[in-house]
RNA sequence: GCGCCCAUAGCUCAAUUGGAUAGAGCAACGGACUUCUAAUCCGUAGGUUGCAGGUUCAAUUCCUGCUGGGCGCGCCA
């Protein structure tokens, strides 16, 4: 980011002084092998405007920026390409830099909600909600990264239908531990990891409830089902490393009375109407091609959309600039409606977000794992995070575009053969970390070294440096934790290359050991920073 | 039928949101450890970027229409 901030700055400069206006948005790149150290497209963006050849514009612009001490060459290519070689001075300038300090610029400073996983505690963590979680954290960490305040919320609801459901089927594995036989209902919870609730209740508190069933043993069974379960998935996000500022119950929005007021302002402002028994809010009114849909059922019962809309309400109140919600591609078909709401509640625009992800999908060999909550047939994560571990499966769910379906094929993934490139990654830290040590071993201090000549391998991997603060703005602007992975491993490609051909310890060649440490030290800070954005651990041995 | 997402090497994915010659890993083949960690490196081979148009100096990227796959279209979440 500094080398083409410089050049940047240095374009907008003369091109203003020949041309008498300023450059529309063009860009600086790392052009492909024999182009140069960077190039620029400004010559062909402003061909429009100025009304003149790409080729005059680059020759008028190269002409002046030529003079310039800073660049060693720059020439026009192509169509109108504008190419600069640097003063090695310059690179040795980054260098310092990044051995000094990663600085990441703090270009924003709103206050940002990501709403994630938020699964109710009706079972544990599944693989899919391990990618969600691993999305939601590092944006997280991302916007943290660059100034803005986060907070990290886990919405869940434990007092519903789903929950009572939830008791029930405890209450049946418990009775079956007696030998007492029920028929699950149809919405039933069939799945086993309740029998393993059931024997705790059965161990603390005996028999006393089989065979009975009322409102107060219903009640019972449900919280502690409910409670137990949090309790793993509490256990299983900490385990990930995925911190949560706060966990925020559905029912104390209608404790609250946040929901009759909701309802209330939705009111007075004409989107609430009754028809068939029901309440409903006219999602229609304020997008014309979608349908109204019921926050109050007949029987008086609330509908979830109802508590969302109360829920973005809350949102609002507490001051957030933006929130972004993190669903499931199956919910998609939701946004319009919560869009709407938001819009019916005066809410502004791009408050409300939401980003998808597309499913996970886990494969064994070459069949296909079904994962089904009711039936209780899944991997857990859990399960995952205990066969791969804590570091690749963050940087797994990371590395991929959140818009894509993520296939795991669980037995590759146990398998301990497996190319893992989060390996590549820690092991080109570790490299470096071994290679300081040896340093300090042999008393070699490399502070001062000045890196007055540099190779063209080492220009290529300070321009990789260069690019980190650019990647982190990207990955925060479109949304994609993958970027930092393929950051990460693309920076540990060019270091490993670069080990493999250069001596970098060598006592016999002081002078040059120094460069090379100074500038490995460097590599090892920006590794080591994008390392701890993706939430993995930077080893110092492997 | 309508809506959202995806399609790039045999497989899993990149490509600096429109740039020059589309890149890695795995799988295949051939090389490099008496030398700082071989969990590494170097080389060979592998492509009509699903198809057809369009936009412009320039398209894997943007637009339109197809094809194929995933997901959704509940007073379920």
């Amino acid at each position: 980011m500094y080398l083409k901030n410089l050049i940047k700055e240095k374009i907008i400069k003369e091109f203003s002084e020949i041309f008498n206006t300023n450059p529309p948005d063009f860009v600086i790149e790392i052009p492909p092998q024999n182009f140069g150290d960077y190039s620029t497209n400004v010559a062909m963006i402003s061909a429009k405007i100025l009304k003149t050849s790409p080729l005059s514009i680059a020759k008028k612009l190269v002409e002046s920026l030529k003079e310039d001490p800073d660049f060693k060459k720059v020439e026009v290519a192509g169509p109108g390409f504008i190419n600069f070689e640097l003063s090695p001075v310059l690179y040795a300038n980054v260098v310092e830099k990044y051995f000094r300090k990663v600085e990441i610029p703090k270009v924003s400073s709103e206050k940002i909600q990501f709403e994630f996983v938020s699964a109710n505690p009706t079972g544990p963590l599944t693989v899919g909600h391990g990618r969600q979680a691993i999305i939601g954290d590092i944006l997280s960490r991302l916007n943290e990264a660059v100034g803005n305040k986060v907070v990290r919320e886990y919405y869940f609801n434990d007092a519903g239908r789903q929950v009572k459901m939830l008791g029930h089927s405890t209450w049946i594995r418990y009775n079956e531990l007696y030998g007492k036989h029920f028929e699950f209902g149809e919405d039933d919870y069939v799945a086993t990891y309740l029998i393993d609730i059931a024997k705790e209740i059965s161990e603390k508190y005996g028999d006393r409830y089989v065979n009975v069933w009322n409102d107060e043993i219903q009640s019972f069974f449900s919280s502690y089902s409910t409670a137990k379960i949090f309790e793993w998935i509490k256990k299983t996000l900490s385990k990930l490393n995925v911190p949560f500022d706060s966990y925020f119950s559905e029912q104390t929005l209608y404790t609250s009375g946040l929901t009759n007021e909701a309802l209330e302002i939705l009111r007075n402002r004409g989107y609430i109407y009754e028809k068939d028994g029901s309440v409903w809010f006219a999602v229609s009114k304020v997008l014309p091609s979608e349908e109204d849909r019921v926050i109050i059922r007949k029987n008086g019962d609330p509908t979830y959309f109802f508590s969302d809309i109360a829920y973005m309400l809350n949102k609002y109140r507490r001051g957030f600039d933006r929130v972004y919600y993190i669903w499931g591609a199956d919910h998609h078909g939701y946004i319009p409606r919560m869009e709407a709401a938001s819009k019916a509640l005066g809410i502004p625009d791009g408050f409300f977000n939401v980003i998808l992800h597309q499913f996970v999908t886990l494969k064994s060999g070459e069949e296909i794992v079904r994962m089904s909550k009711r039936h209780g047939e899944f991997v857990t994560l859990e399960d995952l995070i205990d066969a791969v571990g804590v570091d690749a499966t963050r940087y797994f769910f990371a590395m991929m575009d959140p818009d894509t379906t993520l296939v795991f094929d669980v037995e590759l993934a146990k398998s301990k053969k497996m190319d893992n490139p989060v390996y590549y990654v820690q092991y080109a830290h570790a490299r470096i970390s071994s290679l300081l040590k040896n340093a300090t071993e042999k008393k070699i201090a490399f502070e001062d070294a000045s890196l007055n000549s540099i190779s063209k391998e080492e220009r290529d991997l300070v321009r990789e440096l260069d690019e980190f603060s650019d990647v982190v703005l990207n990955a925060v602007d479109q949304k994609k934790p993958q970027k930092l992975c393929n950051y990460a491993y693309s920076l540990s490609e060019k270091f490993h290359a670069y080990y493999t051909d250069h001596r970098i310890v060598d006592p016999e060649n002081l002078e040059i050991s120094r460069d090379r440490l100074k500038l490995c030290f460097a590599v090892k800070n920006v590794l080591e920073v994008t390392l701890s954005i993706i939430g993995v651990s930077a080893p110092e041995e492997m």
